[in-house]
DNA sequence: CTTTGACGTAACCATTTTTGTTACATTTGA
DNA sequence: TCAAATGTAACAAAAATGGTTACGTCAAAG
């Protein structure tokens, strides 16, 4: 498995935002977020204009710009996150055509789909209990 | 996300073998089960090592030999195969440490880590919820 | 005991994904 | 006009996956 980090960081960054505003600025910058997460602030740019894409953030551009929410925290979960920046499924079937004259080449693919189907449904279902407020949460509840 | 077919070429092989013992025969190549999944059988061989050292499958060398299960198809899951030949997590945290003098930096980690685990339970759940016998059960029953 | 068929495995290579980085155009507030 | 910040292209590095060739090793069959 890939093992990527790009949920992680999207959920950081949003998360990061969100203290940022409740402690009463207006935005923050890919600048503040990127030392946080510690990367470039280019990598934040890229992902959070995906969440922007999907309706999760907002940015201004100029000076004293930036990015903000555009909803509260308690309404985002992890799943709105996933979502965002998720295209493809867990897991795929063939990368070739199975071959069709056999029985299991014909019909092993619809069987996975169907599993597969299930390990998807199931992986979403956990990832929309949490909410970002969860995650503020036990992140300031650790320190 | 990777979207790697590798379990796919792995339940793909195994109820090959399991059908192709069933119908009388002691062992099956790597050829012949490269033939149905389309690949090639080195492809074959490579995954059914990782199988054999899970103990799913053993290997026969020399002349007429091959690959035969070790366990009978109603007994392996989805999951066996999946521990098998995944060794990593679905979801990372992140790549460089981030920021520990930032409070969501330093909690982060934690806290999506607890969420992760969750996930990953429920997605074990799912695999161990399906039997190879159900894979070929599925595929029998669509020809 | 030689031949043959099959696994075991190393060595490449191509492709894709992810991440990091530099660079520069664009926008906007002061 | 200047400074600050996003928008985005371009490139590189690293890792995972999959395909291919090549060759060593083993064991059954004759």
């Amino acid at each position: 498995m890939s093992a990527n980090s790009r949920l992680t960081v999207a959920a950081h960054a949003l998360t990061w935002i969100g203290l940022y505003q409740r402690r009463g600025h207006e935005v923050a910058t890919s600048e503040q977020i990127a030392t946080s997460v510690n990367t470039n602030p280019v990598v934040i740019r890229r992902l959070l204009a995906e969440l922007r894409k999907a309706g999760l953030v907002e940015s201004q551009r100029g000076a004293g710009a930036g990015w903000r929410l555009t909803r509260d925290l308690a309404s985002l979960t992890l799943l709105d996150v996933y979502r965002a920046i998720e295209p493809g499924p867990v897991f795929a079937l063939h990368r070739a055509v199975p071959d069709p004259e056999c029985v299991v080449g014909q019909g092993i693919g619809p069987a996975l789909s169907a599993v597969y189907d299930g390990v998807e449904a199931a992986l979403r279902r956990e990832l929309a209990g949490t909410t970002l407020e969860d995650v503020l949460r036990d992140v300031l509840k650790a320190a």
